[in-house]
RNA sequence: GGCCCUAUCGUCUAACGGCUAGGACACAUCCCUCUCACGGAUGAAAUCGGGGUUCGAUUCCCCGUAGGGUCACCA
């Protein structure tokens, strides 16, 4: 490096950007939406690049006119913009004939390629790449050596006619027009590469750095796909999975920093990110701990972002919470801790809207048999929160009210039932904060109303 | 079936060839507690099998076994 240094600048600045530059791509198919493990393909390879200060190239690989549709190819760039995966250039296979057709020109004249008739299949004649035959061998960066015999592949097709390249032939073209460096892929690629890498030696393109992820599993251990369920991206998000969890989640699926963190945001990632540190086995989609890392993200949220996000959620169900803004908030505040995704807002808060229906029997704590002494406490209850000012209706304010007398009869005597009045339910947060969230005036409403149900 | 890849608790995983194989999710028990949840503590739970190499293998090599991927005029 030193000796080129010295003999000329400008040649150097523009060789050395030129090797230095790291490449990445995602290049999907959009004949289906963004999955999982198509996503953090995307990620890794995102990652990798701004690790590395170089570009994350996206390629829509839409040669097939038949199943390549648009709404697929929407679902994937919105999907990607969603999780924060941002790519500095965008490129679709069917704005680039022009580029295939010289290649296969080329490689036709060279003799490299010839016009196969053809027997059987679709079209009488198809373009075939001459197979050299040889043995090649690579270096994963994940998994090593790998070795094939490219005899078995014999003349493979490569287009089908001098217009349409097919699969092998259009991702080797961009990968070298695009002049990507580290090729970052799931698994299931592996045995396409003999092939690819006899086309580059064909078309005079260098060798990429190969990295073949291990695949995202289902439950079944076999490759995520529809079947296993709900493996869309935008399904996750229109569930209520927070991208930052999802993010964080795909991450740890097949990737680790080698230590005993969990959490890690999208820079985090980037800094600590590592192909060496990559995993060979496959790894199982495993939803509990998804949900578990989206609890984290809700629980550690700005509730004012948290609160915005929730409100579809809860305004399809309960039309007043978009008007009431101040009161959703406080709701979620109490929600936020037992939900693990956002759509679980919406979800057993029907009483902060509306008066809930009960039995009468609900309000018995435990062993307690007799209903008169229930409605007791609940007539004292009503009694202590009475002189309790509208304007200093606050959870603390309310607990100190009624604290003494509860710790006198017992609590749950005392708590259960009027934590029942409010809300109708044996699972719910503690009655003091949902009475603030009610007020004053409900409060009291709802307590009278069981006393009078009693 | 051919070729290729892989193998640590149920799951995600950690462990320069050297500690009682560590952590997380899930699970169980306990504490906190009016309930639910959160939080805290504890517990149960793994190196696929067989050979080598080595003073010593989860780790390196070989053979099995099991699982997965791939074998298009799809990508």
């Amino acid at each position: 490096m030193s000796k080129a240094q010295s003999t000329n600048n400008i040649g150097i600045i523009s060789a050395k950007s030129q090797v230095a530059q790291v490449r990445t791509r995602f290049a999907p198919s959009p004949t289906g939406v963004l999955h999982v493990g198509g996503a953090r393909t995307a990620l890794f390879n995102y990652l990798f690049a701004r690790q590395n200060g170089g570009k994350f190239v996206l390629r829509i690989e839409d040669t097939d006119k038949e199943r390549s549709k648009k709404e697929y190819e929407d679902d994937i760039l919105n999907g990607l913009k969603w999780l924060g995966i941002e790519w500095d250039e965008l490129y679709r296979q069917s704005e680039r004939g022009e580029i295939y057709k010289k290649y296969i020109q080329k490689l036709l004249s060279e003799g490299k390629a010839y016009v196969s008739e053809e027997k059987e299949g679709k079209s009488k004649s198809v373009i075939r790449f001459k197979n050299p035959n040889l043995k090649v061998k690579f270096n994963d960066e994940i998994r090593g050596e790998i070795e094939f015999d490219t005899t078995e592949l014999g003349d493979f097709v490569i287009a089908k006619d001098e217009e349409t390249p097919l699969y092998h032939l259009a991702v080797v073209v961009d990968d070298f027009e695009m002049g990507i460096t580290h090729i970052i892929r799931g698994e299931d690629h592996i045995s396409n590469t003999p092939r690819q890498m006899l086309i580059q030696d064909a078309i005079g393109s260098p060798r990429p750095v190969y990295a073949h992820i291990p695949l995202i599993l289902g439950a079944d251990r076999s490759k995520l796909s529809k079947r296993h369920g709900a493996a869309s991206v935008n399904e996750y998000r229109e569930n209520g999975y927070l991208p930052e969890a999802l993010v964080n989640f795909m991450a740890f699926l097949g990737w680790n920093p080698g230590d005993e963190r969990e959490i890690f945001s999208m820079d985090e990632l980037i800094k600590e990110f590592s192909l060496k540190k990559i995993q060979k086995g496959g790894a199982v989609f495993n939803t509990d701990r998804l949900n578990w890392l989206n609890s984290q993200y809700i629980k550690n949220m700005d509730i004012d972002k948290l609160t915005e996000l929730c409100l579809p959620y809860v305004s399809s169900r309960y039309p007043a919470a978009g008007s009431q803004r101040e009161k959703l908030k406080k709701i979620i505040e109490l929600k936020r801790e037992r939900m693990n995704t956002l759509a679980e807002a919406g979800e057993e808060i029907g009483y902060f809207f509306e008066q809930p229906e009960y039995e009468k029997e609900k309000l018995l704590w435990k062993n307690e048999k007799d209903l008169n002494a229930t409605k007791k406490h609940l007539e004292k209850i009503s009694e202590l929160l009475k002189n309790l000012d509208e304007n200093n209706f606050m959870s603390q304010n309310i607990k100190n009210a009624v604290w003494d007398y509860a710790e006198e009869q017992g609590r749950g005597n005392v708590l259960w039932p009027f934590r029942v009045a409010l809300t109708g339910l044996e699972r719910s947060p503690d009655p003091f904060s949902v009475a603030e969230i009610l007020g004053k005036e409900e409060t009291m409403a709802r307590l009278k109303r069981a006393i009078e149900k009693i």
